[in-house]
DNA sequence: CAATAGATCATCT
DNA sequence: GATGATCTATTGC
């Protein structure tokens, strides 16, 4: 709950890597479970929803609206349920394939500035449900320069439940950024 | 630019 | 059988 808070704040400035494809965390969200009515981890364990209650720094991937994927990264202790939904990442190298599996984005910057179209961008599906980001093929990494970041805070997007949190964090001014 | 319709399926009730 | 932590294309000012 306030663990996964810290980490999505955490998150913002890091790395993604998958393959060739890397970037920047630019934008985040934080879904506490318990309390949280707009975190799938609210009402309790399911067969979907068990990575989210299972160890830190592993990847929760689920399919929304029939046809996108979103990544998530588990943020609390084993048996606590919480993650983070990474909404939009700035890219750093492997561009030219992210443009192959997004013809639809004409600019850069809209190459993966949403939940749906980063991990389309980044070949992320639900074969990575699960999986220790800390090791392996998809990974999250410090940058090589850690700078000072203005992280602005809003509520969350495109939810209906527990609307009002202000629990979405972004870097302000980064044109990366998911326009909601 | 803003609003909206439609696509499409795993998951849960 | 209903529901989305979305995106794109298209329409209308």
């Amino acid at each position: 709950m306030h663990g996964t808070i810290h980490v999505a704040r955490a998150l913002l400035g890091k790395i993604l890597l998958h393959g060739s494809a890397s970037g920047i965390i630019v934008e985040t969200e934080a879904y506490t479970g318990p309390g949280d009515d707009a975190s799938h981890s609210a009402r309790g364990v399911t067969p979907r929803t068990r990575v989210i209650f299972g160890p830190p720094g592993h990847a929760y991937v689920y399919l929304i609206y029939g046809m996108y994927q979103c990544l998530n990264i588990v943020a609390e202790p084993d048996g606590v349920p919480g993650g983070v939904l990474i909404r939009a990442i700035q890219p750093l190298t492997g561009i030219e394939q992210m443009q192959s599996r997004r013809r639809a984005a004409r600019r850069v910057e809209d190459l993966a500035n949403g939940p749906g179209k980063l991990t389309q961008a980044f070949g992320i599906t639900m074969q990575h449900n699960g999986a220790d980001v800390t090791r392996g093929t998809l990974t999250v990494h410090p940058p090589k320069n850690e700078t000072q970041l203005d992280i602005a805070v809003s509520p969350r997007i495109g939810i209906t439940k527990a609307a009002d949190l202000p629990l979405r964090f972004f870097l302000r001014g980064n044109p990366f950024v998911s326009r909601g």
